[in-house]
DNA sequence: ATGAGATAAATTGTGCACAATATGATTGTT
DNA sequence: AACAATCATATTGTGCACAATTTATCTCAT
């Protein structure tokens, strides 16, 4: 099967530290991919799509925020933002104002028709679970794992190049 | 902190699994978002993206190969892959010839700048691993984890509702 | 008050990701 | 041989993701 070239060719063979990150990147590439498919038919019925539903949950949670805070919570910027929301606006299900005290500030808020598509999507999570089977403790320790893995990548977002000084950092703290 | 609205607020209250696999899943695309921007800087100087990396990853294991057999390999169809290849094409990377044993099949061959361009990889992934943070029986973990929740998912790409079976297991498990 | 920075969002341009469809080649049946 | 079904790739259209830039607003030191 040509599909194991990239992801599992190495994995009997001794651990190559190299290919373990192409692996590991790779999969978590493949990964979101899969979700985001997974995602696709059981979102389609609520007209959003997989990236808009992350941005319902955050306003179903609170609301209004601004786009920089929906920016901060998701992970995205408003080059993403700004039009993703403009076609929630146009399907009726949120708006976007500015903010009186701050006018740079775009304040979006639930619709009613937004408040109302919550209990459209309540059944959705449950079918997500459903699919992506069942043994808990594995999906919990995966979240945990993803978890350090994100504030990691999020701290060398800065660093400029990995240098000695980092690498004689993170073998002292390797184990 | 904002960031925290959808992938912790439930952390310490019981495990909600519903919350758990929205969490999983917006972990996961937050990671692949961050993966992709991790190499950004690392492949610019090399003229690639992480999918066109991917690829040239692919080729420099076996070539020449068919589209669909690349396809196969890193999961994308061929409306991601034509135009990225045409884009490889156009940079003297790869060539892209009929297969005359088969004029329905592209065959995607390196060229010898494809080929020279391996040397100038050969840089990245010890980069990336040391941005990664070096904790390397956890990376794997992870791996390994990433691997059987793929093969469950790749399961459930047919499955068109996740049965009462299904839903019944889920309930036993759910509190 | 005013102009230099800082900040928030929008815009522009490139490149995925994928559904739906189209085009053309191959295979199997009759 | 002819033709339906299948298969491999390409095309079209929508919607992210993000770098780079622009526009408008705000803050603050003077």
């Amino acid at each position: 099967m040509t599909k194991q070239t990239l992801s599992e060719s190495a994995a009997g063979e001794g651990a190559d530290p190299l290919r373990l990150d192409l692996q590991l990147c790779f999969a978590l590439y493949g990964a979101s991919n899969r979700v985001t498919r997974l995602y696709r038919p059981l979102l389609a019925p609520l007209g959003l799509t997989y990236p808009q539903y992350l941005v319902m949950l955050a306003l179903w949670e609170t609301a209004p925020r601004s786009v920089g805070g929906l920016g901060e919570a998701l992970d995205l910027d408003s080059g993403t933002l700004t039009p993703l929301l403009k076609r929630l606006e146009r399907q009726g299900l949120v708006t976007r104002t500015r903010d009186p005290a701050d006018e740079r500030r775009v304040m979006v808020a639930l619709s009613d028709a937004g408040e109302a598509l919550r209990e459209q999507a309540r059944a959705v999570p449950g079918e997500v679970f459903c699919r992506m089977g069942g043994d808990l403790a594995e999906l919990a320790a995966l979240r945990q794992a993803l978890g350090v893995l994100q504030r990691r990548l999020d701290a060398a977002e800065g660093a400029d190049s990995c240098g000695a000084e980092a690498t004689i950092a993170r073998e002292a703290s390797s184990l």
